[in-house]
DNA sequence: TAGATTGTTAATCGATTAACAATC
DNA sequence: TAGATTGTTAATCGATTAACAATC
């Protein structure tokens, strides 16, 4: 049966995209058909669990003896992860992250369509990044509300970063993706996603602490 | 009593870091100590929870009544995530994105030490970005030998990843921090961490979905 | 002392795994 | 048909929450 759209837990989400990323790769190395058993070796996850996760995001059924389409599969965990509905962002800081991120092209992929770039360095400004125009942080505000814009992308110098969230939730802004340093106060009615890079390096090591220690026993 | 210096999940693992990083903040504000109840205030978590995980990583014990010293607790969490003992790495990629990181001070803070860029582009190598050396990328597996390193973060684009990363395996690279939307190939006595953009853009949709969902209810 | 908070143990809850009937 | 695989239900496991004795 098919979830009737909605709250999975967080750790089926990321399991979902990381499914999605998956098949992409066995698409491209040719497979048609894919079975729950097949892609749970591939990730060496247990089966169980990967056809639990799929139930929840699935609306082409697999066939038994068969597997999955993988077209369809694909298909079907990129809608449920929203890849399909185009949504519009700014951006706020354009460094070195910011240029970066602005020509990053995947993006459009899952959706995401960065209309433009704001920054208070006016040596950039009006300038093009990767095709997407540099406005004054001074035009950010109208821009947000004229356009409806609900998502923000923030790499600004961590010292701007609470300044510049308080101009984009008075604009409306709804959903702040945080690359900067920075603990940000917002209303729990505001989506944010802090992109901790101390995180995920302190994750990392761990990993490499505990294969090096479990090859020295 | 504290922990025996490990294997916690990566959940509590990640929250750690979270606590980490909010007692900072905290400490800014000018609190000296702070106890259970208020960290997991300022959270929104459950108290007990977090003085269930702080048991795993605390050496310096509380004081009924009075709470944590903040200094200690920072101290005993970041030391457990292991921010304090130096890792040196290499990046591979000198793009925007190889460039923001290479220029970012803040992994000094987390114990990452990078020693340098490799890129294949001439035009970039023999360079300096941020006071880092940029070195032609068939210096990397002599480089890597010779220091000894075991950290690799990749930021090449995706087409490039896999054949960079079987030549960081065989220099003797144990852990990349792969920046590609590439999914590596690689023995699982190497520790891999994707930092997928995807999946980041993917979660916070669709807390902004659920949360405009609640209010249009 | 009385009250707040610690550290830890017990109870609850949710997520993962195993088992199995349905089916191609 | 026989066997493999689906979708789903039941059993297990681990993580979160609640409760409580110890203590400053």
């Amino acid at each position: 049966m098919a979830n009737s759209e909605g709250s999975v837990s967080p750790v089926v989400f990321n399991r979902l995209a990381l499914y999605a990323r998956r098949l992409r790769g066995m698409k491209a190395e040719g497979f048609v058909t894919v079975s729950s058993v097949a892609l749970a070796d591939a990730l060496s996850l247990n089966p169980s669990l990967v056809k639990k996760d799929l139930s929840c995001a699935i609306v082409n059924e697999g066939k038994p003896k068969v597997g999955y389409t993988i077209d369809d599969l694909i298909e079907d965990i990129e809608s449920f992860l929203g890849y399909n509905n185009t949504k519009d962002a700014v951006l706020v800081g354009v460094g070195k992250l910011g240029q970066a991120l602005l020509g990053y092209r995947g993006f459009e992929k899952y959706g995401l369509n960065i209309i433009g770039g704001f920054d208070s360095d006016e040596s950039i400004v009006a300038k093009e990044v990767n095709g997407k125009k540099i406005l004054p942080i001074g035009k950010l505000a109208s821009a947000v509300k004229k356009l409806n814009i609900k998502i923000a992308i923030l790499t600004t110098p961590g010292e701007q970063a609470q300044a510049v969230t308080d101009i984009l939730l008075r604009a409306g802004i709804r959903a702040i993706w945080n690359f900067t340093p920075a603990h940000l106060k917002a209303p729990d009615t505001v989506a944010i996603k802090n992109e901790d890079m101390a995180v995920s390096l302190a994750v990392l090591s761990q990993q490499l602490k505990e294969i090096l220690k479990k090859e020295s026993e």
